[in-house]
DNA sequence: GTCTATAACGAGATAGAC
DNA sequence: GTCTATCTCGTTATAGAC
């Protein structure tokens, strides 16, 4: 492996190194918990290693939470471009896309934007902009599955593309927020079906 | 006024005195930053006040945050109460229902309990219960709304009326939540208004 | 009921040795 | 890369005067 990979893996978090574990500890803290609601020496504590060395890593909170987002976005991306290869009809790929948020929920998270979008106010703009575009990009990549289901004939809407897309990271992303208190995933499930099914095709159309 | 009332009102904050203002003040910055993203200093600051004097009128910001669920709950309550007079059929009371989170939203503000939603894991054990009560209530009345609905033919669903009020309340919390971000109230309706299609009955019925 | 003062703790961050 | 030690500041909370 070069040097470029190893660097570009290692700035992504995405190996086995210190900056890796950090963010792992870092992300399940903050969907647990909130920005807020997490702090270095939680962090350092969990990994038995000291603050000093998290700043090391990430100079500040402010840059660890901007890493936080980058990574956890571009695995989400990474989950999208799976569904995207398998040979199934847009139906199927929203119904893959919500499973994707009830793995979360299941693990006992929320969404990492999600909780970060309850807390927008109080985060750093390079963070609120991450958090704007997480949303934009999962919105773009609906918007192509509705308009291909809408032409296959799988999916019915009224409206763009875009606006139904609005509609379904709103539904499922307040779906895990509601559900979460509970501790019931069944809750999830029974919005994420109605959400789904009221953009399936095979149903008479209702939204006007 | 007999004292009783008097009494009831400064408890419930909902008079013009201090406790009162303390708690809009708090109300407003816990809707806007969260209860992990505001202090005691912020409000003592805003209202002109020692912070020492909030510990008078609430011990902690634990007793803080209880009441403010409290008053929030109750003040929901009275709307909620207030639209059930209103000579209306169910459909109209189901959209009268999503305004309620529309004013909210205009406000800029998210719904309070939907905030303590995301921070559940955060706080004390009296503000979750009260959380789940805030949610249990809504959902109860939903389920009234939902019940005549479907037996005067304004509103149609299946599965359970408890599991179409599930779907409503995340629906709506979670339009607010995405929506904040992008401060664009136009946003919350297109999803408040996908959702209220979803259960009328005017269109042909789409929900397996 | 409100104040000043202060305690007690935790947060994010930095310096400098190893 | 990681550590210990320390700094500075913010937070919650209390004591006691007025």
């Amino acid at each position: 492996m070069g040097k470029d990979v190893r660097v570009a893996r290692q700035a992504r978090g995405t190996d086995g190194g210190t900056a890796s574990k950090i963010l792992d500890v870092a992300e399940r803290l903050v969907q647990l918990r909130g920005f807020n609601g997490f702090s270095y020496a939680d962090v350092a504590e969990e990994l038995g290693i000291s603050k000093a060395s998290l700043h090391y890593h990430f100079a500040g909170k402010a840059e660890l939470g901007e890493a936080l987002i980058e990574r956890y976005a571009s695995r989400f991306t990474g989950s999208l471009d799976e569904i995207e290869t398998r040979p199934i009809d847009a139906r199927a790929k929203l119904a893959a896309y919500a499973k994707l948020y009830g793995d979360v929920l299941r693990r006992k998270r929320m969404c990492l934007c999600g909780m970060l979008a309850a807390e927008y106010q109080t985060l750093p703009k390079p963070m609120r902009s991450a958090v704007v575009s997480f949303f934009d990009d999962q919105e773009a990549w609906l918007v192509g599955v509705l308009d291909q289901g809408r032409e296959e004939g799988t999916l019915r809407f009224s409206g763009s593309a875009s606006e139904a897309a609005q509609v379904i990271v709103g539904g499922l992303e307040g779906a895990m927020l509601v559900t979460r208190p509970y501790g019931d995933p069944a809750r999830f499930q029974i919005a994420a079906d109605h959400l789904l099914a009221s953009f399936a095709a095979d149903a008479p159309a209702r939204v006007s």
